[in-house]
RNA sequence: GCCCGGGUGGUGGAAUGGUAGACACUAGGGACUUAAAAUCCCUUGCCUGUAAAGGCGUGCGGGUUCGAGUCCCGCCCCGGGCACCA
C-alpha cells in the first residue's frame, strides 16, 4: 500500500517501505535450499563509533542492487551482513571509560543497524552475525583447534613487532612504514612468546590457486608478491675452523658461484658468534648492538650507504675452493632464507655497492652488461671453469645437479611469506582454548581417550619449565572471556586476562576439560592435573576469516554449517569490498578456507572466486576523507536532506564502481532532479496518477524502442557492474519519457522494475500507486524484444580518407553499391570526389562508408 | 628501483579499432512568474568565420591501419602496492 504523498515526499516514502519489507520478510533467502542461488557478500564492517563513512554505501548500493536484480531473475539470493565486531578501538574506549567493550560494541552496532536499515539494503536480517558472540566465536575457536592438531598452530618465542602504545604485538602485514596499521603508533622488535599459524605451509597452493579466481589482476599480484616465491639453491659453504661445520645459504642464482668474493650473515645468525674471530670481537659486538638498536625502518632508510663489518673468518666456496671473507652486515635479514649469502657483487647490486664500499673484489661470471657492473641480466657464463659459454638457465641447473652429487647443495624453494603471527595481548578477542600443563600432565592427556593432540607436542620453556599446549574439548567450547578488573594489558607481554587468577589458574580435566579455579580444592581424582590458561587472544583477522560460511546457516548449534547448506550455498558469487585488504584479510581466509576443504568441512578450495574492490571516494577537495580535513560526508545528512534513493543512486552514477572519485555536492543535485521528474512524469501535481499514463496512451515508437533500449542495457550493465551508464542510460529514457506525447501504463512498470535495484523505495511507491501486483520486487526482471531495438533506417556515416564528411540516413541492409552511389550523390562528399580516383572502399554495413581517394 | 592502475571539455565521466565528448554538473541566454524557487527550451571542447563551412583536438613523440582515445614502441606526469628477500 502506497503513501498518500502529494509530493515526492522521501522522507515519508523511504521509511514507509523499509517497515513494508521489513514485515512481509521480503530479503529472507529460502531457507529450503531450493533453485538456482546466488550469494552476494559485503566485507563486513567493524562497527566503529563514528558510524557509517560515504564509503560503505557505495559498495553496499552495488551488492545491493545486483541481490535485488537476481531476485528479480528468480534466483534465491542470499545477502547477508553482520559485524567485525572484535577489535581495538573498542577495546581502547574500555581502557578510557572502565566499561566492558561489549556495551559500547553493542551500542556501536545499533547505530550502524540504524544507519544501513535507513539506506534501504535488502539484507536478510534474520542471519546477521557478530563475531564477538559467543555462539559465533564458539566455532572461530573451534577452527583453531583444527589448526592446532593438524599442526599448524605452534608458539615460538621470536621477536616480533611490539607496539608500546597499543601494548601488543602486530603480525607483518599490519605493520606500515614501521608504524601500527591501527593508530599509526611507533612499533619496535621485541622477542615475545607468540602463537603462530604455519600460513607458509600452504604458500604453494596460495600461490597457485589465484590462477582459478576471478579477481582484481591487480590483488592477485600483490598476492603473488606478498608470497614471494622464488627457486633456488641451498649451498654448503666448508668453514674455516672446520668444527663449526658448514654455512649454508640461499641463492637464486647458483649460475654466479664462481663470482662469490665474500660471504654475508645476517647480524642475528646464530654463527656469527662463532665466527667472530678474537681481534674482531670488539667491532662485531658493537656492529650487532648498532643493527639491533635500529627499526627496520632505518634500516631500510639507511640503503642508500651499506654497512658491515668483518668477521676474522673465512669459508671456502665449494665450486672452485677459493677462501672468500665471511662479513657480518644487516642488509641481509634472518628472516628470508638462511640470514646467510654469498655475495657476487659483479652480478647483484646490493653485493656491488658493498664490495665498493669496503674494496672486495669484484669478478664478473656472466656476459654482457656492456662493461658495466653490476650486470644483473641475463648472459652466457665466463670465469667459470668446467661451465664457460653455458646459458645462465643451463649453468643453473648443472651447477647445483654438480654440488648436489657431491651433497653440497640442494635445489629449494623460497617463499617471503612468514607465518602468520596470531596472538595479541589484548582483552577484546578471541581467547585460545588452550590450557598449558607440566610435560608430566601432558603424557596423562595424552593417554585420556578421545583427545585431539597433535602429533608433535606444542611446547614452551620458560624459566628452565617445559610447559605443554593442551586444547579444550570441543565441546568445552566456547571458551568466554572473564570479567576483568582493568581491560589495560600490562605492557609485559600480557594480557590482562593474565590478571584474572581464578580463570587464569586453574585444576583442568584431561578426560572432560572441566576446570575449577585453582584456588578451590583439587577435585579427587587422577584425571585433575594443574594448569594455566593461554593469556593472549586471537588477532581481528580471526572472526573474518569464516564469515562467509556462518551465513550460510548462522543458527547451527552443532556446526559452522549444516552440510547440506555449505553444499547448497557454497561460497559467495561475488565479493565487494575495499582493495585496503588484499593481503590481509584476503590472504588468511584464503588459508583458513584450504584448511577447511582439507578437513572436508567445506567442498571447494577458494573461498572467494569472484572479487570487486570498490573505489574509494574522496572528499569534495580530492583529499581522502577524514575528520581532521573536515571533509567527510554521513550517510546520514544526505538521507536526511535528499533520500536514500538519491544517494544510492548518485553514489552509482558517480563514475565506475571501481574508480577512485570525489565527491560532488552539485552532482547530487541531478540525481535528484532525476527522481523527481520520474516522480513527475507518472504523478500529476494533485497526487493522482498523470493524465499522460494509461493503458493505451499514445507512446511514439521511439519511446518504445527506447525502453528495450534500456531493459537491455540496464540488464548487461547490472551484470558487468557497470552501473553509472545503467543510470545514464535510465536517464535517457526519462528525457524520452518527456518528449512523448503518452506513456502505457505497461511501459511505465517495466521502468519502475528496472529503476527498483538502484531507487528501490521510490520504484515500490509507484509501482504501487500504478496498480502494480504485490511489490515490484516480486514482478520478474523483464526481457527486451529484439524485434523492438530494430530500426528500418540507420545513419550510415560517410568518410573520404578517414576523415568524417557527412552522413546519411539509410535503409537497413543497404548494399555497398548502393551506399557508393549515395555517396557520390550526396553533395557534401562529391566536392571531395571530384577529380579523384576512388582507390579503395571500405563499408562496414549501416555504420561507415570510408571513400579512400588519391 | 620493481609491479599494477590511470591521464579525454570549465567539472564528474561516455565511447565491441568505425561520427570523440553519451549522461550529468557548472556557466550563459530565453520562456513561465508581480518576484523568487521549481520547471521547460536553447547554447556550452578550442580556433577561424556573420553564416555555410573549415581547421585543430583524448599527457608527449613515433608506428601499425582505409580508419587509433582504443593496438604497438619510446618518454612524461599522477595514484596504489612492494622494496637490501639474495
Amino acid at each position: 500500500m502506497a503513501t498518500k504523498c502529494i509530493e515526492y515526499n522521501f522522507r515519508e516514502i523511504e521509511p514507509h517501505w523499509q517497515t513494508f519489507w521489513e514485515e512481509n520478510h521480503s530479503f529472507r533467502a529460502e531457507p529450503k535450499l531450493s533453485g538456482e542461488k546466488y550469494y552476494v557478500l559485503d566485507m563486513f564492517p567493524y562497527p566503529s563509533g563514528a558510524g557509517l563513512h560515504i564509503g560503505h554505501p557505495e559498495g553496499y548500493t552495488a551488492t545491493d542492487i545486483i541481490a535485488r536484480y537476481k531476485r528479480a531473475r528468480g534466483f534465491n539470493v542470499l545477502h547477508p551482513i553482520g559485524w567485525d565486531a572484535f577489535g581495538l578501538p573498542a577495546e581502547q574506549h574500555a581502557v578510557k571509560t572502565g566499561t566492558h567493550p561489549a556495551a559500547n560494541t553493542a551500542n556501536n552496532i545499533a547505530n550502524f543497524k540504524r544507519q544501513i536499515k535507513a539506506l534501504g539494503f535488502s539484507y536478510d536480517w534474520e542471519r546477521e552475525i557478530n563475531t564477538t558472540d559467543p555462539t559465533y566465536f564458539r566455532w572461530t575457536q573451534w577452527i583453531f583447534l583444527q589448526l592446532f592438531q593438524r599442526g599448524l598452530a605452534y608458539v615460538d618465542e621470536r621477536p616480533v613487532w611490539w607496539c608500546p602504545e597499543l601494548r601488543t604485538v602486530l603480525a607483518n602485514e599490519e605493520v606500515v612504514d614501521g608504524k601500527s596499521e591501527v593508530g599509526g603508533f611507533a612499533v619496535e622488535r621485541r622477542n615475545l612468546r607468540q602463537w603462530v599459524l604455519r600460513i607458509t605451509a600452504y604458500a604453494d597452493r596460495l600461490l597457485a590457486d589465484l590462477k582459478d579466481v576471478d579477481w582484481p589482476e591487480s590483488t592477485k599480484r600483490m598476492q603473488e608478491a606478498w608470497i614471494g616465491r622464488s627457486e633456488g639453491a641451498e649451498i654448503l659453504f666448508a668453514l674455516e675452523p672446520k668444527e663449526v661445520g658448514p654455512l649454508k645459504i640461499f641463492t637464486t642464482r647458483p649460475d654466479t658461484l664462481f663470482g662469490c668474493t665474500y660471504m654475508v650473515l645476517a647480524p642475528e645468525h646464530p654463527l656469527v658468534d662463532t665466527l667472530t674471530q678474537p681481534e674482531r670481537k670488539a667491532d662485531v659486538e658493537a656492529y650487532r648492538k648498532l643493527a639491533a638498536a635500529k627499526s627496520d625502518l632505518e634500516r631500510t632508510d639507511l640503503a642508500k650507504g651499506k654497512s658491515g663489518v668483518f668477521s676474522g673468518s673465512f669459508a671456502v666456496n665449494p665450486v672452485n675452493g677459493i677462501r672468500v671473507p665471511i662479513w657480518i652486515a644487516d642488509y641481509v635479514v634472518m628472516g628470508y632464507g638462511t640470514g646467510a649469502i654469498m655475495a657476487v657483487p659483479a652480478h647483484d647490486e646490493r653485493d656491488f655497492e658493498f664490495a665498493q664500499q669496503f674494496s672486495l673484489p669484484i669478478i664478473q661470471v656472466i656476459e654482457g652488461g656492456e662493461a658495466k657492473l653490476p650486470h644483473v641480466g641475463d648472459g652466457p657464463l665466463m670465469n667459470s671453469p668446467g661451465y664457460d659459454g653455458l646459458p645462465w638457465p643451463e649453468a643453473k641447473c648443472k651447477i647445483t645437479a654438480d654440488l648436489a652429487s657431491r651433497g653440497v647443495a640442494k635445489a629449494t624453494v623460497n617463499f617471503k611469506l612468514r607465518d602468520w603471527l596470531f596472538s595479541r595481548q589484548r582483552y577484546w578477542g578471541e581467547p585460545f582454548p588452550i590450557v598449558w600443563v607440566s610435560e608430566a600432565d601432558y603424557a596423562k592427556v595424552k593417554a585420556a581417550p578421545g583427545n585431539s593432540l597433535p602429533n608433535t607436542p606444542v611446547t614452551f620453556r620458560a624459566n628452565g619449565v617445559t610447559q605443554c599446549a593442551v586444547p579444550l574439548p570441543a565441546a568445552r567450547l566456547p571458551l568466554e572471556l572473564p570479567s576483568v578488573q582493568s581491560y589495560l594489558p600490562g605492557g609485559n607481554g600480557e594480557s590482562p586476562l593474565a590478571n584474572e587468577t581464578d580463570w587464569l589458574e586453574i585444576w583442568y580435566n584431561v578426560e572432560t576439560g572441566a576446570a575449577v579455579p585453582a584456588s578451590a580444592t583439587r577435585p579427587t581424582g587422577a584425571t585433575w592435573v594443574r594448569g594455566r590458561r593461554e593469556t593472549n587472544t586471537m588477532p581481528q583477522w580471526a572472526g573474518s576469516c569464516w564469515y562467509y560460511l556462518r551465513f550460510l546457516d548462522p543458527r547451527k548449534p552443532n556446526a559452522i554449517a549444516s552440510p547440506e547448506a555449505l553444499r547448497y550455498w557454497g561460497t559467495p558469487d561475488l565479493y565487494v569490498g575495499g582493495a585496503e585488504h588484499a593481503v590481509l584479510h584476503l590472504l588468511y581466509a584464503r588459508f583458513w578456507h584450504k584448511v577447511l576443504f582439507d578437513l572436508g568441512v567445506v567442498p571447494t578450495p577458494e573461498p572467494f572466486t569472484k572479487l570487486f574492490h570498490q573505489g574509494i571516494i574522496l572528499g569534495e577537495d580530492g583529499e581522502k576523507m577524514s575528520k581532521s580535513r573536515g571533509n567527510v560526508v554521513s550517510p546520514d545528512t544526505i538521507i536526511e536532506s535528499h533520500g536514500t534513493d538519491t544517494l544510492r543512486l548518485y553514489l552509482m552514477f558517480l563514475g565506475p564502481l571501481e574508480a577512485m572519485k570525489p565527491w560532488s555536492p552539485r552532482g547530487i543535485e541531478g540525481v535528484h532532479r532525476f527522481l523527481q521528474k520520474v516522480w513527475r512524469e507518472i504523478i500529476a501535481p494533485d497526487g493522482t496518477i498523470s493524465a499522460r499514463i494509461t493503458a493505451a496512451a499514445a507512446e511514439s515508437p521511439e519511446l518504445t524502442k527506447s525502453l528495450h533500449e534500456t531493459i537491455k542495457k540496464v540488464g548487461e550493465d547490472i551484470e558487468n557492474l557497470r552501473l553509472n551508464t545503467a543510470v545514464s542510460q535510465m536517464m535517457i529514457f526519462v528525457n524520452a519519457v518527456q518528449k512523448s506525447p503518452g506513456l502505457t501504463r505497461e511501459s511505465a512498470l517495466v521502468f519502475l522494475q528496472l529503476l527498483a535495484p538502484f531507487a528501490p523505495h521510490m520504484a515500490e511507491e509507484l509501482w504501487s500507486r500504478l496498480g502494480g501486483a504485490d511489490s515490484v520486487m516480486l514482478a520478474r526482471w523483464p526481457v527486451f524484444d529484439a524485434t523492438r531495438l530494430a530500426s528500418s533506417e540507420v545513419k550510415l556515416v560517410f568518410q573520404v580518407n578517414g576523415k568524417h564528411r557527412g552522413d546519411q540516413m539509410v535503409a537497413v541492409g543497404t548494399s555497398q553499391d548502393v551506399a557508393l552511389e549515395l555517396a557520390k550523390a550526396n553533395p557534401r562528399i562529391a566536392c571531395y570526389l571530384e577529380g579523384k580516383e576512388i582507390k579503395r572502399v571500405i563499408y562496414v554495413a549501416g555504420k561507415i562508408l570510408n571513400l579512400v581517394v588519391g
